[in-house]
DNA sequence: AACATTACTGACCAAACGGTCAAGTTTTTT
DNA sequence: AAAAAACTTGACCGTTTGGTCAGTAATGTT
């Protein structure tokens, strides 16, 4: 059993440690995947030996894990905060730029997302069909909601989320496409994503 | 060498055989992405030895990039169809049922593809900057020219394109997640998408 | 200072993997 | 039918990789 797993208080160079692996096992994952990636590159990465790694995860299953878990809060946060009293428009809109945001600042756990729900979330499946769908539903109803009531026009408020999550993440994880295809003088992708997105969903949804 | 890259002639058993191998290796290869995937495991979906897989092909890496390459000319046959002498809207609207019928006819390319250009395109990157770039910058001219004549309205063509490609292969891509969030009893999600998405695009084009 | 706990590492191991090869079998050609 | 060419494979090899372990160093506790 790792040490980090045992019922003791965790020291302090315990957390240190644990960060600094986390860290560098993001970098290393998100750009070669699960199975492209070796510990040593991420011991290599943390300037850590191979054993030291073993020391505070059981295996390389385990901190992929651990990087899921924790990734995922903060990937479902904005949808949490879809407040069904504010300006239905407004509340999309907003909903869209902190994906945008989330996708530029983040894109290595954009990457390693990605590529857990590629490879079929071997990890991850229990919460997609648990928390991620819970929430889903409960936003979903707000969707509704606001059609119902002619506040906007009546599209399907899965789709719709669907739609958001695949444009906003693909700015970070299609980026070498998107740099294939423009200019490399262009001006940053996210800047002239964010009114093009805004404008279609919002048009969108006009009533 | 691998014997299919001779000089000489192809013969019958060599068509044959390299059909079975590149067949078996698109199921392995989208499952598992290229470094998850063993040349045991395309040899037992086969039916073949592992040496005999590798009479056919130099190793495991050509087999991923004639995949890719066939794959590519495929991809990208629709976005050939686009004719500007066409209503716009109806054009694109073709252009997104092509894209979202391939993406539920073939998922294991649109896997293949996403796999390949999440981890940095290492095989088609070249492809990226040559051939689909140059794709999409003349069919950019097209949607201009639309914009410019008032026949629709004024989008960036390129977020336009993005937003089609991420839209459509996402069904195909993230379907395990797709399958999560909506109820199992529901219809085939790529019958309720296609309406969606032609509303969505049509919508913001409109002049 | 003595002791206990925590942190770390070099050396090692077994399994998995990509790839080779000599020898055999099948198919095609003459 | 015989020779040539094409095809197939069991056995094998070197490397990589995930993971272990006994022993050592560093840190914390009394």
């Amino acid at each position: 059993m790792a040490r980090s797993e045992t019922t003791k208080k965790t020291t302090r160079i315990q957390r240190q440690k644990t960060e600094i692996i986390l860290e560098a096992a993001l970098d290393v994952f998100s750009d070669f995947g699960f199975r492209g990636s070796t510990i040593d590159m991420i011991a290599n990465r943390a300037n850590l030996s191979k054993p030291n790694i073993l020391y505070y995860f059981d295996n390389k299953e385990a901190i992929h894990i651990t990087l899921l878990e924790k990734l995922l809060e903060t990937w479902l946060e904005p949808l949490h905060e879809i407040n069904e009293n504010n300006p239905p428009i407004d509340e999309i809109c907003k909903y869209i730029e902190q994906k945008l945001n989330m996708a530029r600042d983040f894109p290595r756990e954009s990457k390693l997302f990605a590529n857990e729900i590629l490879q079929g979330a071997p990890h991850v499946l229990p919460e997609l069909q648990g928390s991620l769908r819970a929430l889903v539903e409960k936003k979903a109803k707000i969707i509704k909601n606001w059609s119902k009531q002619g506040k906007i026009a009546d599209i399907d408020p899965n789709h719709l989320f669907f739609s958001i999550w695949a444009t906003t993440q693909h700015y970070a994880d299609f980026d070498i496409q998107v740099q294939s295809v423009l200019n490399d003088e262009t001006v940053d992708p996210f800047q002239s994503a964010s009114p093009f997105l805004k404008k279609m969903f919002s048009t969108m949804l006009e009533p």
